[in-house]
DNA sequence: GTCCCGACTT
DNA sequence: AAGTCCGGAC
């Protein structure tokens, strides 16, 4: 009941929402100690999905992989460029690759040699190289037909978790989160930071990325969850203090009581 | 030196 | 769970 009645508030004022709904909490009676941690969960994931696409809407960075004239195959191949790769690098290298393998019949058609020659300059070129292999193989042997579905796909012997995510919610359109060491380390500090487990096998930020996504523009959410944590949510030096999410920020309410503590 | 829109092997 | 791949940016 409450909870939407808030999502109405939410809805037509969500500037105040956050506000409203904490006053009452605290002044509530008798309000149960894990409702309300359930609560301000729900109030800090829908804040998050709010400010961030607000953010998006004005500071998202371009890429050409990011354009609606993007092919399938381009959309595809650049995740697999993008892997453990800036994506400002892979902007620059971009039209160097497509031009040459224009499309899945180019790929196909391409021997180990030539792949890992062209990818030298982006780095990881042997493994990249043996993957987009793979994935021509692949392509050719299912006869220039990508996966329709998600059987398919996970009988396509496609690649990894990240690139199997990114199919999903940009072939597909389902709703999946591209949880990279960026959008990790955005959520771990934004919700709980603290411990510097490796966050590849943290199951508790595997469901919050997961949560996180479930709304409409969800894969405008994921690239401002990517543009936010390069830009602003950076490793180092993040911008706390232009942050569009430290009202909320376990990290920046960490830091702000460091501040205090030696300032007194 | 560390880090980047990961995935693979051991 | 940890090591390795890799060039380039910082």
């Amino acid at each position: 009941m409450v909870k939407r009645f808030c999502q109405w508030l939410y809805e037509e004022w969500s500037e105040n929402f956050i506000f409203v709904c904490q006053e009452e909490m605290v002044k509530g009676t008798y309000v149960r100690f894990e409702y309300k941690l359930r609560f301000m969960r729900e109030v800090m994931v829908q804040y998050l999905q709010h400010r961030l696409l607000k953010w998006f809407d004005e500071n998202q960075r371009i890429f050409p992989w990011r354009e609606d004239r993007a092919t399938k195959y381009q959309q595809i191949v650049s995740e697999i460029l993008l892997q453990r790769t800036k994506a400002e690098t892979v902007a620059k290298y971009y039209d160097t690759f497509f031009s040459k393998f224009p499309d899945w019949n180019a790929l196909a058609n391409a021997s180990l040699e030539e792949l890992e020659e062209i990818m030298k300059p982006l780095g990881l070129y042997r493994h990249r190289a043996r993957r987009l292999y793979k994935l021509g193989e692949d392509i050719r042997r299912r006869g220039g037909r990508i996966p329709g579905n998600e059987n398919e796909l996970r009988d396509s012997g496609f690649i990894g978790l990240y690139v199997t995510n990114a199919f999903e919610l940009f072939i597909l359109r389902n709703r999946k989160p591209l949880l990279d060491v960026n959008m990790s380390r955005l959520l771990k500090r934004y919700f709980k930071p603290g411990d510097f487990i490796d966050v590849r096998h943290d199951k508790e930020i595997q469901e919050l990325a997961n949560d996180i996504i479930e709304v409409r523009r969800c894969k405008e959410l994921n690239w401002a969850i990517l543009d936010y944590a390069a830009l602003v949510c950076k490793t180092r030096n993040p911008l706390c203090g232009e942050c569009v999410l430290n009202k909320h920020c376990k990290y920046y309410e960490l830091s702000q009581g460091d501040v205090t503590e030696e300032s007194e």
